[in-house]
DNA sequence: GTACTTGCAAAGATTTTGCTTCCAA
DNA sequence: TTGGAAGCAAAATCTTTGCAAGTAC
């Protein structure tokens, strides 16, 4: 457990090189923030956690390496809700899927994983005759503490 | 059933009206064509589509209005799995929520009911204590066609 | 050594804001 | 009549692209 209730499979960086991704301390860096984070980063706020480490590293790089990242499957791509407008937040992919509950009131996110979803995504592939690559279940609305 | 399985509830405009929003002859253009849409359309092709019929119309009274349809909870805000980058894309609410599978290779959406996405949000508000006012439920992979 | 990656600058795309004029109720 | 809405232009975001220089393997 890395990451509060957060399986994670084996390093980022472990899993790019036994695919043959060259990796550049650039690239170290931000799998290492990505997969340390507390919770949802969006490009720019990666960027910045990104420079307290390195000063010189450059935006695009951030947004070549997510795009890398998200190539691979090796990171789920979120809106949440577009509580922040059109921005975009990733996770490392963990081995279990979860569902993100996001407050319009405080802006929380909460997080769990659910057996209900799981058959769901079965019913999907099932019924649909659909072969999931990846499934983001999000829904907005006002946590217990808001409500 | 207005769209291949949406149910819808009643017409937008009158929706509005109903709730005091002024109702312009650009407000009602919008929303007929977001009604009549058969697919997803993001901001702009909402645009392109009203300019057929209003060649005066303004691309930020599209914005507008969509933010106040959203404010409304009146539209379904949608990513689609960021098949074309940050793109939103819209739907009148049904009275029936669905969800979207996105394909991967070809681009196309398929929408379906689940009574297990029905549990699902049963779930989340009973065991979180969180209170849904959106939910989404969107898959990327291959479709029947196409895996 | 070579192919891939980075940084930089610039362009693209999407969305928002300020302000004046116009119009629905 | 009057407050809210539309149009226009400009700005603010977020993201991508082209290319020269640098670097992992």
């Amino acid at each position: 457990m890395d990451v509060e209730g957060h399986v994670s499979r084996r390093p980022l960086e472990q899993e790019l090189v036994s695919r043959g991704v060259r990796m550049t301390h650039q690239r170290r860096l931000l799998v290492q923030i990505i997969q340390g984070a507390a919770g949802h980063l969006d490009a720019i706020a990666l960027w910045q956690c990104a420079k307290d480490q390195d000063p010189t590293i450059n935006k695009v790089t951030v947004y070549r390496t997510l795009a890398m990242l998200k190539r691979h499957g090796l990171v789920d791509e979120l809106d949440l809700m577009h509580l922040d407008g059109g921005k975009h937040y990733y996770e490392a992919k963990t081995t279990r899927d979860h569902i993100h509950l996001a407050c319009l009131k405080c802006g929380r996110i909460q997080e769990f994983e659910s057996s209900l979803f799981e058959k769901l995504k079965g019913q999907i592939e099932r019924e649909q005759q659909f072969r999931i690559s990846t499934v983001r279940v999000e829904a907005g609305g006002l946590c217990d503490r808001c409500k």
